[in-house]
DNA sequence: CCTGTTTTGTTATAAAATAACATCGTCACG
DNA sequence: CGTGACGATGTTATTTTATAACAAAACAGG
């Protein structure tokens, strides 16, 4: 059993997540001095609501339609990067979305892996990954500095198994 | 040494790069009696003008600064999407561009190494990293169908011993 | 309280991709 | 040699995703 699961229960207490990652963010953030301001926050938590990437204007749609105020695409963009400098979020390339990471603090190499069926995402770290993906570089001659993994397939929940 | 390089010298006879991609293309598609037009070819050829990836409206510029009619965005699309579908054209997601594929005939897993210096990118097959992905997702449950390894580094011709 | 920096607001625009429908070419069949 | 159907291209409009540029507001630190 691993320190942490890809893919959370489907029955799983969820509240507990978006409580968490918040915490977690809120503890990253004092300790880096950075400004967690109620908009990151808020947008922070919008992207928790669920375990599936969430596009930009959705979190943006999600956002207004709670507020009277309206917010535009740039507010979202400029919350997504100040996430994203500090590994609280991460870009889904291959989706256009964008997807929470809960352990900000750990240095790592995400590993993504998309539900084709209920869009669910999950990210994993793998040490084994990486060293393939280092060493068939170096036999062609290139030396990594990033690296974008991607896999799309079946969650635990919606595997052949279920 | 491997059947092909990913990244070629940078004094290469390019012109026998792009020769060779288009007789490929010309017998893979006569071979599965899909239509490689004259405007398909041509994309195709622009794409292989270099081993840098190309966007679309790149493309399309090149394009309309040869001819005299004009062509449209969609005009691109559309032919990407033929040549993708027949595996002479790969999509990079993280760089939103195009790259050629000199081997469509091969059924192949694909992991691009894109150089930060040059911009060049190159394709590579790798049985480890296939089998590390699928062995790390399985181990979170999770049924690869599908992945996407997209790499940033330094191509042998810009890397540390240059 | 002032001051410089960071954050947010606002408007406009760029960049990437798709939708929908009309027209044209080509090829197989009669 | 038609002709009819299907695939390819043309054309216009629109959607989706992301950035630029500058003004106003909020805030930390002295």
């Amino acid at each position: 059993m691993s320190h942490h699961q890809a893919f959370p229960e489907p029955g799983h207490d969820h509240n507990s997540c978006i409580t968490n990652a918040l915490a977690n963010a809120e503890a990253h953030c004092r300790k880096k001095k950075a400004r967690l301001t109620s908009q990151r926050r808020r947008i922070l938590e919008i992207i928790w609501q669920s375990h599936k990437p969430v596009g930009a204007y959705e979190i943006l749609e999600i956002l207004n339609t709670a507020n009277s105020r309206k917010a535009a695409p740039m507010t979202i963009y400029r919350a997504l990067d100040f996430l994203m400098e500090h590994g609280l979020v991460h870009r889904l390339a291959s989706q256009n979305a964008y997807l929470g990471c809960n352990h900000p603090n750990v240095a790592h190499n995400s590993f993504f892996l998309i539900c084709s069926k209920c869009g669910r995402a999950g990210e994993m770290e793998n040490d084994s990954i990486d060293e393939a993906i280092r060493i068939g570089a170096l036999q062609n001659g290139f030396k990594v500095e990033n690296q974008l993994v991607e896999v799309e397939g079946l969650c635990p929940a919606c595997g052949p198994g279920q």
